[in-house]
RNA sequence: CGAGGUGUAGUGUAACGGCUAACAUUCCUGUUUUGGGAACAGGCGACUCCGGGUUCGAAUCCCGGCACCUCGACCA
């Protein structure tokens, strides 16, 4: 893309309505714009970091056989009310809204009783056992207090996958992978290293849940982590009795803000039973589908990116998720480095690697590096009158201080 | 929802109860410039969050509302 095509503007000065480093800085670089608390809109960078976190998600949850489908924000009370939730009182966080006719319509906060809703067509005998629906979604939540820019939103984007399988033991299974998957993603984004397995309060059909916590002061969790095992217990059911049932020493424990980025939860039968979700085993025995959910808050885990990969010069993406992979910068007017710039450009882009190309001709250089290492794109390419002359590209990784030249054969095999 | 703070051009800030609401940046025009947010000149851009009140006079004081931020409560 040429930069002159895009349409944002970075800013020099942070927006005085936002103190979290997340929010100020994908603003400042124009990757969201603010609607109001909570809400963001995500504009042309933004949105190409989005697509690639969810393009990694998508492949790690095709992996272990999830099959994706989309399904409506618009929910019916009808459905809901299987399980209570549709009542205030249980669940305050709904928007919702009244149809022409005067019926009943809510958005979409969570997914549990409309997957169990659907798989009910669908699922009859063993041999329908298991599946694992899953979606991208934008999920409303309407939260007595957003905060923290985009890691806490009342509106957000996440991936919701919802097991089900034939037995505890088919569920248990399938659990472990998805925890693995959880742990690929982490690490394709570039967090892995600071994120960790946490212990969390697991509800009536299990002991416990697991979260996927990333150590970040801008968190909004308090965990304790055995750094040496990896393993993390958050504070919620942090107690004597917890650790000795985990097998945690309190002296191996460091207490530690993080932000939850993921969660894993085994549901047993609480949604299946209400929607009488049942199929009949071999023996022709009706028997309750066991069911399990895997979320991912993807605006969340971008903003988590963002407060743990940044610099005071901006942001610092990962190269899986980096909205370009060069950023091509043309310093001056000079038609030869106007001309070579755009052939670069062009040669690059035809061969399927994503450039941002500068190709502002009134912007000085430092408004240009200053730019860049606002927008946090991985490697940085500069033509101008320097390199003409002497030959090849400057090339300059975002996480490094020094440039060097290189050849155009060592530029095209990375 | 409880507590505290803040609302002024697109953005960031200033202005004693008193002149045409100022400065920087962005943007536009022109000249000059091009390796770390360049220089000069000129110009556009504000119902000072909304509504009411006090006052000869309100961005400024008072009341009510709304919005935003922070802490807490809440939070699969």
């Amino acid at each position: 893309m040429k930069q002159s095509l895009l349409f944002t503007k970075t800013q020099r000065e942070s927006p005085s309505d936002e103190v979290s480093l997340n929010a100020e800085l994908l603003i400042k670089a124009g990757y969201v714009y603010k609607e109001m608390s909570g809400v963001y809109s995500f504009l042309p960078l933004g949105l190409r970091v989005l697509k690639k976190i969810e393009g990694i998600i998508r492949e790690e949850m095709n992996r272990i056989g999830g099959t994706e489908m989309k399904t409506s924000i618009f929910q019916s009370k009808d459905v809901w009310d299987k399980t209570g939730r549709w009542d205030d009182s249980v669940v305050d966080i709904w928007f919702k809204t009244k149809l022409k006719n005067g019926g009943d319509l809510g958005l979409s906060f969570t997914n549990e009783e409309a997957y169990a809703n659907i798989l009910k067509q669908h699922i009859n005998s063993y041999k329908d056992l298991p599946a694992y629906p899953y979606d991208f979604k934008e999920i409303f939540r309407n939260e007595a207090r957003s905060k923290s820019g985009i890691l806490r939103g009342r509106e957000f984007f996440w991936k919701a996958l919802y097991s089900f399988s034939k037995d505890e033991e088919e569920h248990n299974i399938f659990y472990e992978k998805a925890k693995e998957a959880y742990k690929n993603i982490f690490k394709r984004v570039g967090i892995g290293h600071l994120t960790y397995l946490t212990f969390a309060s697991g509800g009536t059909f299990s002991k416990y849940s697991h979260e996927f916590q990333t150590l970040t002061g801008a968190g909004e969790d308090t965990i304790y982590l055995d750094e040496n095992r990896g393993l993390a217990i958050n504070k919620e059911i942090y107690d004597e009795e917890e650790l000795k049932f985990l097998g945690l020493k309190k002296e191996d424990l460091i207490e530690k803000k993080s932000i939850e980025v993921g969660n894993i939860f085994s549901l047993g039968t609480k949604f299946t039973e209400p929607f009488n979700l049942i199929y009949k085993d071999k023996d022709g025995r009706e028997k309750l589908v066991i069911m399990g959910s895997y979320g991912i808050g993807l605006g969340r885990l971008m903003g988590t990116v963002v407060e743990v990969l940044s610099d005071d010069k901006g942001i610092i993406w990962p190269e899986s998720i980096a909205p370009f992979k060069i950023h091509l910068l043309s310093l001056g007017k000079d038609e030869k480095v106007l001309q070579e710039a755009e052939n670069l450009y062009k040669e690059l882009t035809q061969k399927g690697i994503e450039v941002l190309y500068d190709d502002r001709e009134d912007v000085s250089a430092g408004e240009k590096f200053a730019d860049s290492d606002l927008m946090g794109i991985p490697f940085r390419v500069i033509i101008s009158n320097r390199t003409v002359t002497e030959g090849g590209y400057e090339l300059k990784k975002r996480t490094e201080e020094k440039e060097r030249i290189v050849k155009r054969e060592e530029l095209f095999k990375l």
